[in-house]
DNA sequence: TGTACATCAGTGAACGCGCGTTCACTGATGTAC
DNA sequence: TGTACATCAGTGAACGCGCGTTCACTGATGTAC
């Protein structure tokens, strides 16, 4: 016996997620069937259901693994090779540091990165409200992170929330642009760059920004 | 004679339109079916085929309906009551004129913003690229009217595309956020404040850019 | 190690349903004279 | 103004198809003894 019944199950079930992710590219996950993903995965299409009970619950599951890889991404923007010895630097690593995460996370989970953009605004109500909060807490995240910068101090929370929502959509629109350019390096490094400068733009704005103004 | 032939089907055409629009709140477009649409009408399916090809065609004619309202809405932020007789006035004025045309614009054309926003990722191939032009042409608008802003000159034709894109995506999510909070005061005053803070700290981070740095 | 039984991932037939699209039609509106 | 004909928005029956879901099943894997 070289697979148990167990890894069997599993590798099927990763199997039908892969299905439903690569079957949705370009379409939403609640317009694609269940025999579309059976048909896909080479199972008949009852065998769906010992794995999700529907194609909604299989989306929360997706959810799940999306947001894991959004979170390695901003894990990976927030580690700093050799840690900044000024503010100055400080500032110039997180903008170099946040833009070279995106280019080489994305790749990584491009279907991920499209699926969070695509079903944050056209998934169905159950699948929509776990991306918003799932996104709320990101979002909840980077501003604690922000608040470590240098100069961050005169910021209320409130402000740093919103930067914070900003500086993410920024974020979600280049890694679907990303995911859209299909590794072509020379679209790959414009929008490389457009990152880069909004980034900069950005934190240059919000440095001389006042929450007490 | 109370109604002429012409008239009683542009009638029915525009209820077609806007059965479509309301269905497709919360899904997208290539998601509801022909006969949906015509129940809602109340026609039989066949009528459907009087006034479009295929709901893809509908829904390229919502695209164009749904960017004349973003065009009203981008107008009406560049046309100023009493003109700015200083440079900081003209500043504060471009903030305050932008986040008023976004308030008081998105709620006429709700189901619109929230059409160009969900379509944009999830629609069709064809409706897709539909909206993506679209948005380039009108982002390019917006960067030839950021040119005029006082202390532009420094800036070069890319460097301006690149804050365009920037503030079209912003507005874009919070237009979004505007037709979700469905009118609620506190959460409208909480969006408009968000998007106020947004464009004071990209605009502030902007004018302290430099191209040739 | 061998046997008897339990588990359960995947099968295959069957169902009723809504779908897009075809087609020939109807009857009110419009036009030519 | 009246008549005869044309137009065409909307009708209604019919089609074949893919859908989600049910159910009883099979047979390889796993377990108890």
């Amino acid at each position: 016996m070289t697979e148990t019944r167990v890894e069997r199950k599993e590798r099927t079930r990763r199997a039908i997620l892969d299905a439903a992710l690569e079957l949705c590219e370009g379409q939403p996950l609640a317009a694609l069937s269940l025999r579309q993903v059976a048909k896909q995965v080479g199972v008949v299409p009852t065998a769906f259901y010992r794995h999700f009970e529907s194609i909604d619950q299989l989306g929360l599951e997706l959810v799940d693994e999306s947001f894991s890889a959004l979170r390695d991404l901003l894990k990976a923007a927030r580690t700093f090779d050799t840690p900044p010895s000024s503010d100055r630097a400080l500032f110039l690593a997180v903008v170099d540091n946040s833009v070279k995460a995106l280019v080489s996370h994305v790749p990584r989970a491009e279907r991920h990165f499209r699926f969070i953009a695509r079903e944050r605004l056209a998934g169905s109500l159950l699948v929509r409200e776990a991306v918003r909060h799932q996104l709320e807490l990101i979002e909840r995240e980077l501003a604690t992170d922000i608040a470590r910068v240098p100069g961050a101090g005169r910021w209320s929370a409130d402000d740093l929330q919103i930067l914070a929502n900003l500086l993410v959509n920024a974020m979600l629109s280049h890694a679907e642009e990303l995911a859209l350019a299909n590794g072509r390096p020379d679209v790959v490094r414009r929008i490389e760059d457009t990152a880069r400068r909004q980034l900069h733009i950005v934190l240059i704005g919000a440095l001389s920004w006042d929450s007490s103004r």
